[in-house]
DNA sequence: TGTACATCAGTGAACGCGCGTTCACTGATGTAC
DNA sequence: TGTACATCAGTGAACGCGCGTTCACTGATGTAC
């Protein structure tokens, strides 16, 4: 079935919803500049959402299907080791670093999913919990014998590289530390 | 020379603005909040700080102060395998995990660096430059040809398990996402 | 095909509230003599 | 040692502002006949 002319609206806050909360966090962005990015009023924003906890919790979910799309691109249908070293490649990265606005939600924030509202938490530890399974089937097709372990090892320092790299100000300094942490990741994993 | 009252009050001050902020990040806590949880009304605030960016500033360095001193009792004149050994089990930890209102700021606070305002943000970035030295330190004791790069990759894993624990509701997940990366950790650094 | 009407996405003014900040004032403390 | 006075940490009322939320209304759209 088409999609009516509501739901378009509602996927387009959404969209600048999660690009807005990537950057700015959850209380980053407020409802009144939320809808006027959207281009619409503040007031009609009760026709969609039900209050602003409802749009956090759905943004999240939203942030997550664009990741989950971009670990499907390098990891489905893809030899094992060649997937995992294109996506370390790709999520440890300057373009990760200096686009926090796009993609994965996780290193940007992490640090304050513990703080969200039950609903948004909730999808977000959902999200974590995939894309650990994601790398863990991977690395399983690897013939490691402790994939699921050394998945969650993985993915702790991806993200945990991103979020200090974004940390930084000094360029070069943080650029670094990305290219550190995909050689490592590398070496670790064999690749 | 003694501390002044004002001194103690000061600092009593800070104490409570960096717990706060451990917990529930650098716009968690109020002026009116933070200085009746300090014993004080509100009005008072203004004789020990300019402005809440300039609390936000000071609150950080004084995170960074207990880390630093956590990280000295376990590196400073220990044998480095010990000493690096001993820190891994105590900053990835439950312990940790489970009282983000003492201990490291960086897990908790990384991803949100990059949108404190400027003073806050430079002192947390000189906290990050100066944990990584000191693990840095150890292993170059240790013999490590690559330590600094090592370093970096160390402290990635360890801040991005811990994030990533206390973004799980799950307990147990969240207990064996350190587990995990302990393991990983040590197994890496052959400790 | 053309008119009448119901629906409902979106508008925009208004609300109560908590925020950071200001400021005239208080009252305890410590120095001067 | 005792009195007079200056200092200044802390008080508490008030401010303007932006927030999330509500609500009476508008006007374009699509269906019924």
């Amino acid at each position: 079935m088409a999609e009516t002319h509501k739901e378009r609206t509602r996927a387009r806050i959404l969209d600048e919803a999660a690009s807005a909360m990537r950057t700015h966090g959850p209380d980053g962005i407020g409802v009144a500049a939320l809808m006027k990015r959207a281009g619409l009023t503040h007031g009609g924003f009760y026709a969609h959402f039900s209050s602003r906890d409802d749009l956090v919790a759905h943004a999240v979910d939203r942030m997550f299907a664009d990741s989950s799309g971009m670990l499907a691109r390098h990891l489905d249908g893809a030899e094992p080791r060649a997937g995992l070293s294109t996506l370390i490649d790709y999520y440890v990265s300057d373009r990760a670093r200096l686009a926090p606005e796009r993609g994965c939600p996780i290193p940007g924030l992490a640090g304050e999913a513990g703080r969200m509202p039950a609903a948004a938490r909730a999808r977000f530890e959902r999200g974590i919990v995939g894309f650990r399974a994601r790398i863990a089937v991977a690395l399983d097709a690897m013939g490691c014998a402790d994939a699921d372990s050394l998945a969650a090892s993985v993915l702790a320092e991806m993200i945990g590289a991103v979020a200090l790299s974004r940390a930084l100000t000094d360029d070069a300094a943080a650029s670094e530390i990305l290219a550190n942490s995909r050689e490592q990741l590398k070496k670790r994993l064999g690749l």
